[in-house]
DNA sequence: ATTCATATCGAAAACGTTTTCGATTTAACG
DNA sequence: CGTTAAATCGAAAACGTTTTCGATATGAAT
């Protein structure tokens, strides 16, 4: 084992436990002769302060907690990089929690977090929290909180978001740009602000365009671990609703990827019969065939951004300074492949 | 803030804090009524104990370390799903950190877990890694360690893997099987364990049919960051090199969807004019047209094997017990699809 | 020699919990 | 009533660190 701590350190030297910490941190109230004797022997010994303690007299972890949804998610795993990458820069771990999309595991996750006394806690919304209870006590705890990507407007918190809204419009203009007329759109589940957003960007870009807005043409999908089936579901029924729709904008890459399997199956073609815009850009959509038009969502950007505002955030608290919750809105832009014509 | 402590119920109930510890846990030497008395305002005042100085006085922090080569990749993403899940329920938190397939990364975090006290570490070893000191070191200093996947078979820890070697000979096999004479290899960088398995496999199934090994048809890759590159790279490789190749074993599917892009932007007909096998059963694979003939490598167990290991050693090293390193062989199978002919 | 400033150190409290061990009370029994 | 056993409690040490504050020593200035 190794149970080295700053008493063996001041037992070998023989002087105090005080003057080992502090020669170990640089205090000005320390001779250079110390300093260095005293750094030496810690190297030899190779004395590893013992995190607990520490933890213990400075009140803070230099962890951090995250809480996602999904993990096997290729955005979400990119959002995972971004901070893992950024929380290590500054000297911070990061514990990652999975809500599964379930409100009550999100509930419990925080918990543990809590439990666990982490610094500060960087999340995105399970579908099924419509309740903000726990995120408003979490703040009234004045533990640093930072929100990203499914967020709830109405908690008072930093934020890391993209326009969703205009996002979902710039896709839905595009198909109308390339001659669709008929346009549908498979949503995610009714809660989630994003899922909203992208819905009313959808509806203004047809409003814009002097298209009919036909509520038939909407369908609801839970973006879950079902995602992929969910694509292929709605694509059968929307086949068997209507014979008119030339165009699809989709949700979550993935829904349109089952939506492609689907049609690809039936022998409808994309885009000659239907264009397809998904949502996100998973790096499959870049490989199916036809390759997938989408709106590209910085995933490593958000992760690094949320992480910057909550350790500002970690900062100011430690310093008594007041705080100003800041949204930050990353960029997203249109990438243009063949499941659309142009 | 919360800072409710055990002294603050010990006062309002003018016992002492030591009764008020014993009374929370349930110890046999605390009456019923005290019990029941201080598990009441413990509630009422939210008691949290402090994770900080349980773990100061306990010497555990019931939380591990994760170290993985990448964390965007659906293979450990399943892998990392599998352990948060099966360490929640045992009440262990999961920190991870991601080597980005780098020995100095690698060996940096594990420091860094060491720092925090970890009561253990799972890992999948880093391309770049061929020394094991610090593997020896860990397990020196008696830090539960247990590997999984890419794993080193000279250090002497538990181990959760598949048969590599057996996996691709199945794979191999099934190309000679489908009519393949002349069977290429893209196969992963030189040091890690399972890359080298894979490549033997590859050429006993070639040995075995009686078909001579030809080591101009091995290429190998990174299989980093760049594996989709590296695949369509290769792939343009192998057709400048060689006329007479049909079929191609490759070490991670993501290198094989890129040779397929490849091959498909060349004219290259798959499976007509070469077949293709890949490794791991991306969800990808099961996407892309041709969809992917591949070897389903099992992750979300994988991890809740590994996590199941590590807390078995955890808890016989509390308990003074000794220890037996143990190495699970999890089951693999072929996933047949339509990158080969049947 | 006295005063004052500066440099250097250490004693000790504190963080909040767990656990040992001795003290006290209560009940039980002859 | 005295003795013993069982039940119930609390004092105190310990985990290892950080930091305040006072003590001592050294040197310089008067």
């Amino acid at each position: 084992m190794n149970p080295v701590t700053l008493k063996q350190i001041a037992e070998t030297l023989d002087i105090s436990i005080a003057t080992v910490s502090k020669a170990l941190k640089d205090y000005p109230d320390v001779s250079k002769k110390t300093k260095l004797l005293v750094k030496e022997t810690a190297e030899l010994l190779n004395y590893k302060p013992n995190a607990f303690a520490v933890n213990l007299r400075t009140k803070e972890s230099k962890t951090i907690g995250l809480i996602i949804p999904e993990v096997v998610h290729h955005f979400f795993s990119s959002v995972i990089k971004g901070i893992i990458a950024r929380a290590e820069k500054k000297g911070y771990l990061v514990i990652i929690l999975q809500s599964s999309e379930s409100y009550e595991m999100e509930k419990k996750q925080l918990d543990l977090l809590l439990s666990k006394r982490v610094d500060g806690i960087l999340m995105s919304l399970a579908n099924g929290t419509a309740n903000f209870k726990h995120l408003d006590d979490l703040i009234s705890q004045e533990v640093p909180l930072v929100m990203f990507d499914k967020i709830a407007k109405i908690v008072n918190c930093s934020k890391v978001i993209i326009n969703d809204r205009m996002a979902a419009y710039t896709a839905t203009k595009y198909l109308i740009d390339s001659g669709c007329k008929r346009i549908a759109h498979f949503r995610g589940p009714l809660l989630p602000q994003n899922s909203i957003d992208r819905f009313l960007g959808y509806k203004k870009a047809l409003s814009d365009n002097n298209i009919p807005y036909d509520p038939s043409l909407v369908y609801i999908c839970e973006c879950g671990e079902r995602s992929f089936e969910e694509g292929k579901e709605n694509a059968h029924k929307l086949l068997e609703d209507h014979n008119d729709v030339d165009g699809i904008f989709i949700n979550t890459d993935l829904v349109a990827i089952g939506a492609i399997t689907e049609f690809h199956r039936i022998g409808v073609k994309i885009p000659e019969d239907i264009s397809i815009v998904g949502f996100s850009n998973w790096f499959m959509s870049s490989v199916i065939s036809p390759t997938l038009t989408t709106i590209d969502q910085p995933g490593y950007e958000m992760g690094k951004e949320a992480f910057k505002l909550l350790y500002k955030e970690i900062k100011r608290r430690k310093e008594n300074l007041p705080i100003k919750f800041k949204t930050v809105e990353l960029e997203t832009k249109l990438i243009k492949r063949a499941s659309t014509r142009n």
